[in-house]
DNA sequence: CTGAAAGCGCTTACAG
DNA sequence: CTGAAAGCGCTTACAG
């Protein structure tokens, strides 16, 4: 192990310095110098240390991931493995490779993030999440570090690049569909408030009941993790209302399947007694029985999109803020009813 | 951007060399220039620069993941997200970046591999997936790298480490469940033939067969890709046979849930009219309806052990191979029935 | 079109 | 316990 710029250098008889031209294909040397450089690397199987020339250039030819904290959660969701699709076949395309954090805590991957960047790991980064108050966009940004969110930004959407879906727009349409099938007394079950794609389908449900004349009932919110357990969680809390709603915006289908296995526990049949319309549209939804009816929201555009703006913002340096929307549609299935 | 350790040195008058030590927390440095550098690195905000420690002392903190090809495809299968926690969990725990492969041919990722290698952007790799004649593996082995394989390679299994349930076992044991519920005409429903994994479960379940004194039928072993097109393509293949089998094997849950739906779609029933028994005990093993009765390999601790041996492996040079067993268990739900 | 030299930011014998 | 120097394997102005 251990051929070397040098050792194909003596071999063709030319000069390191050629050598790493002809690496590069620069158009100043020679064709046939090159052949001979070219054929040089072939006998000896050169293979360029790209460690050494990242420290030389100071671009390394990978991506960075950050995911939210508790990774460990994040992967039980298939939003992930769908999402990571979209961005190992745009990173791909681009010849890039990509690098993963592997924190737990947010305290630990902050520090994996600062080491990414300033250990010259990556030349970018894209982030798996939006939340409100982030010390790693606030500083990714402070320190000029190319970076696209998934997701909307809290504060500054307008500076940042990022790649999401109309999460109001969709949060209002799935809130809209139930209306339009009668429902009045709909709940809206969300992730945690931290997160923006909460707060922006959360904000689109209000506005759909505001304009149905409806009144906002602050029990019918709920918040918890993108997990079953937290659909379990949810519908707990609902039914020791006095008013039950009879339909539930779940603003994800694993949190729906839970929703879903615990109405199935109570005895409460769905669609029957209860409408639920989620979003994501992965494989469960599909095959929870009844099948959901769930909003696609093209979880692999988000990953695949988001790699290629990282990927021209790397490339082009003072590039401005380019916000993409990936569209959603609404995929019906058996999980929703009109009220008698 | 651009504290490097020269700075540190200068603001605390002493050597770089000093600073190096420091950082490496040699017992060699005295606590009190410790703790002067120390405090010049944290008034500078000095990280450092992991790229050119890399090339300085050839080792880089970071384990590189080899999937199999057509990652595409991959990602689609619960199998790999769950495998991906582990290693994560792994990974974390040493202090250990990930990194990984986006190549889709065999091909590319046989490049992806190489430049990995040779460019000293990893310090050992995990493949996870292990086939007959893997041109990674053989160079893996030939240029001394440290790797392990998640599934039992081909050959000179002796001399890798590896990390993999008994699939034989598993084979045998997931056959002989539906044997003692009477049943006889039993089909095998499996991946790839290079697959190591069909292999051993093939393997395990002919034993079964043999052993119960039934005839062995090769219009009773499929190959199909572990997708639930898979599953379907089989169930068309078996349906043409006149002497259809009662029960299956079938290698896969998200293949047992391909064949589960063209069943349905076919109007025969489950359990009733057709028993089966999946692998992998994912989450859509629990979903499907009926749910099905899987064996559950316990995917989480085989990405967790792959790591842990990949990095003692590079820790001490010279170590003999290892092989870990992963055990596994047959989940029971309501897929199989005594034949009457 | 090609080469000699400096530099990227560290680590690590070697010397004291 | 600390420092000066060489080296890791590249790239890139600069010079010719």
């Amino acid at each position: 192990m251990g051929v070397t710029i040098k050792d194909v250098a003596n071999l063709a008889k030319v000069a390191p310095s050629t050598v790493s031209r002809v690496i590069a294909d620069s158009s100043r040397i020679s064709e046939k110098t090159k052949k001979r450089v070219r054929s040089a690397m072939e006998e000896l199987g050169y293979h360029p240390n790209i460690i050494a020339r990242s420290l030389a250039n100071k671009t390394t030819e990978a991506i960075g991931l950050v995911m939210p904290s508790s990774a460990d959660k994040v992967f039980q969701n298939p939003f992930f493995p769908e999402v990571l699709r979209g961005i190992s076949t745009g990173a791909h395309e681009k010849k890039r490779a990509i690098y993963m954090s592997t924190g737990e805590t947010e305290e630990e991957i902050f520090t994996e993030v600062v080491q990414m960047v300033q250990g010259r790991r990556v030349d970018g980064l894209v982030l798996l999440y939006s939340k409100v108050d982030d010390q790693i966009l606030t500083y990714l940004q402070e320190h000029n570090v190319p970076f696209v969110v998934v997701g909307k930004p809290f504060k500054h959407s307008d500076v940042i690049t990022y790649v999401d879906n109309d999460n109001f727009k969709a949060g209002k349409e799935a809130t809209e569909y139930l209306l339009d099938l009668g429902h009045e007394r709909i709940a809206f079950i969300g992730g945690s408030l931290q997160l923006v794609v909460t707060i922006d389908r959360l904000t689109g449900y209000d506005k759909a009941i505001q304009s149905a004349n409806l009144p906002y009932r602050d029990e019918y919110v709920i918040h918890e993790e993108f997990l079953q357990e937290g659909g379990k969680e949810a519908v707990h809390e609902l039914l020791t209302l006095k008013e039950r709603p009879t339909a539930l915006v779940v603003a994800d289908d694993l949190m729906a399947l839970g929703v879903l296995n615990t109405l199935g526990e109570m005895g409460i049949s769905v669609p029957e007694d209860m409408s639920i319309i989620s979003f994501n549209n992965v494989l469960i939804a599909e095959m929870a029985r009844p099948a959901l009816t769930s909003v696609d929201i093209n979880i692999f555009e988000l990953g695949y999109q988001a790699v290629r703006c990282l990927i021209k913002q790397i490339e082009t340096p003072h590039l401005f803020a380019e916000q993409i929307r990936v569209p959603h549609k609404i995929v019906q299935r058996q999980s929703c009813k009109k009220i008698k």
